[in-house]
DNA sequence: TTAGGGTTAG
């Protein structure tokens, strides 16, 4: 009594304690001021407790359980304090748990505000049906035009591909703005509804960067490469600069198509304008750099950064790994672990990848029980895919089975597709049968897995089973990819496809393609007949291997680049053993240094040899 | 006190 009393009104003490907490760095100081609230009795009130739970909520250096203790000695939070709470679950990624504070709100009859709906709409991320409930509520307490509440629910529905619900909520709303619009074309494009992102995109009045960037970003996600970089152009016609997010992903769209030049066009336009390079945008930059075929230049991005992030690292490590150039991808990991502390699991996929690459598996198996060793990861499905490509390809097949038949989950396709593809390097036709089955009826839209059986059948002459693979791919409408190659040339992308006339150019380039076949004979070169089945349309009358869509690119390479010019090609699929023949001898016949991205790494070609010795 | 667009693997 006499310690309450004692306290003059006129002065309150409340008002200077509470300030105090907003200026709090550490839970110390922080503690320090909840004992003085305590000792003054003021521990049941709102404003001030709120204060001290928002900090140890939600700031750097707070503390939740703490925040939690001080929560639950409340009698009676109000909604500010809930709603600190919401999302200090969220950051914490304790959805359920957002959930389970939300109804004992309700219980509790605080009623929610406009700030409480938006985390605890995100926390349904993983519920759909409670999703629709919080949507419901949405509505009885009147939020049915907030903004904030109503483009969070527009997310949600995208989150849970339920993109008509989403759009319902956007084609009520009376008052779109850049947010709303922005959710739904990315929403869509998360989906491959290119078409409808973009209709919703032109019809903005005013489109700002960001709305062009998610319509950009879709195209590229969707492998729209050339699309992207229309609607570049036409953004840039319209005096829309670009900004850190379009230069991301201009950068993926350059990636995409090997694209050098217009990567660095991009590059220099991001220093030009003041770009600032975040670590972020220096990964998407150095991963251009990376598999545009430039490592020095990537090497000199990483070199260049102050705060390198775990994903800096990777990228790197993941560069070396694609090169072929494993020692170096071990030789970073070591640096980072010195330098930077915990590798994570991508880490250990890069090295891993960086080792199969490079044929080096006493090392690969070793990174794989060290990742658990020294870092408690357990290996993921992707490691394991990993592990069997590593095996697979040195010829270790039977241990690479045996990876599969003891790993802890049930292999996906990607982890079988990588024992199929050993079958294939080293012409286990057994095993390649029971795998390549399983592998196709798992993913039975995916051609190349039909392709790649059928002509391991076609290399020992099974051709009864050959027309079985085939029929088994025509009876199920799956069309196979057409190889296609791009190179670019003064800033220009060109593609061919395998046996593809449609260029200008074509009879220059067909006979330029004869010329090479020539003259690489001279430098032994025999025509290997292995992948020829599918690869080109059966109405060629010469060898349809000759035309296949590298051949075509590198041919016209060597038409439009001069002596010394190094040509860079860029392949959807995998180079095939013949491609990759002819390629070394064109480097030495022609004396050319030749650089070729396939679907899996790169080829250095050079001097009749390639970077990646035949092991790919 | 709240929301939208961009990285890293096989």
């Amino acid at each position: 009594m006499s310690a309450i009393l004692s306290i003059p009104s006129s002065n309150p003490p409340t008002i200077s304690t509470f300030k105090n907490l907003d200026f709090c760095s550490t839970m110390a100081e922080l503690k320090q001021h909840h004992a003085q609230i305590v000792k003054l009795g003021l521990s049941s009130d709102n404003d001030g407790t709120g204060r001290l739970i928002k900090f140890s909520a939600l700031s750097q250096s707070g503390d939740l359980p703490y925040a939690l203790k001080v929560f639950a000695s409340l009698p009676q939070p109000d909604a500010f304090i809930y709603n600190t709470i919401f999302r200090a679950y969220l950051h914490a990624q304790l959805h359920t748990h957002c959930l389970s504070l939300y109804s004992h709100m309700l219980q509790n009859s605080v009623t929610p505000n406009n700030y409480s709906f938006p985390p605890v709409i995100r926390a349904c991320a993983a519920a759909a049906g409670v999703g629709k409930q919080v949507h419901a509520h949405v509505i009885k307490f009147g939020f049915s035009r907030d903004s904030y509440c109503q483009n969070n629910l527009i997310r949600m529905y995208v989150g849970f591909d339920e993109l008509e619900a989403a759009r319902r909520v956007f084609d009520r709303m009376e008052r779109k703005d850049d947010v709303s619009w922005t959710t739904m074309i990315s929403g869509y494009s998360q989906c491959g509804w290119l078409g409808e992102a973009l209709r919703v995109f032109e019809t903005m009045a005013v489109k700002n960067s960001a709305a062009w960037n998610a319509v950009i970003a879709a195209h590229v996600q969707n492998n729209r490469f050339h699309d992207a970089f229309k609607l570049f152009d036409r953004m840039m016609e319209e005096d829309v600069e670009m900004d850190g997010f379009v230069a991301a992903s201009m950068l993926a769209a350059c990636t995409g198509l090997g694209a050098l030049e217009l990567g660095e066009w991009i590059h220099e336009r991001m220093e030009s304008r003041g770009i600032r390079i975040d670590t972020k945008l220096a990964t998407t930059l150095m991963d251009m750099y990376c598999k545009c075929g430039r490592l020095d230049k990537a090497v000199e991005v990483f070199d260049g950064l102050r705060v390198k992030g775990v994903s800096s690292w990777n990228c790197m490590i993941g560069g070396f790994a694609m090169h072929g150039r494993g020692r170096d991808a071990i030789g970073l990991l070591k640096r980072m672990e010195a330098e930077a502390g915990r590798p994570d699991p991508v880490t250990f996929v890069n090295v891993l990848a960086a080792c199969a690459h490079s044929g080096m598996v006493e090392e690969g198996r070793r990174y794989f029980s060290y990742m658990t060793e020294a870092y408690d990861i357990a290996p993921r499905m992707e490691h394991y895919g990993c592990l069997v490509d590593l095996l697979g390809r040195a010829g270790l097949l039977d241990e690479a089975r045996m990876v599969i038949d003891e790993m802890p989950m049930s292999p996906d396709v990607g982890v079988l597709g990588a024992l199929l593809g050993a079958c294939r390097i080293h012409g286990n036709l057994e095993m390649a049968e029971e795998v390549g089955h399983r592998v196709i009826e798992l993913e039975p839209g995916n051609s190349g897995r039909y392709v790649l059986l059928a002509n391991l059948y076609a290399k020992e002459g099974r051709l009864e089973d050959v027309a079985r693979v085939r029929k088994l791919m025509n009876d199920r409408g799956v069309k196979k990819v057409a190889g296609s190659s791009t190179i670019e040339l003064a800033g220009s992308v060109c593609e061919f496809v395998a046996g593809g006339r449609a260029h200008p150019e074509a009879r220059e380039i067909y006979a330029k393609v004869g010329e090479i076949v020539r003259r690489i004979r001279d430098f032994g070169y025999v025509t290997d007949s292995e992948g020829v089945l599918y690869e080109a349309g059966e109405e060629e009358s010469e060898n349809p291997l000759h035309y296949h869509s590298e051949k075509l690119a590198i041919a016209y390479g060597l038409l439009k680049t001069k002596p010394g010019d190094t040509i860079r090609v860029t392949k959807n699929l995998r180079v095939c053993k013949d491609c990759h023949e002819a390629s070394k001898l064109i480097s030495e016949a022609y004396d050319r240094e030749i650089i070729v991205r396939d679907r899996n790494r790169f080829h250095h070609f050079k001097g009749g040899v390639c970077s990646c010795n035949d092991y790919w």
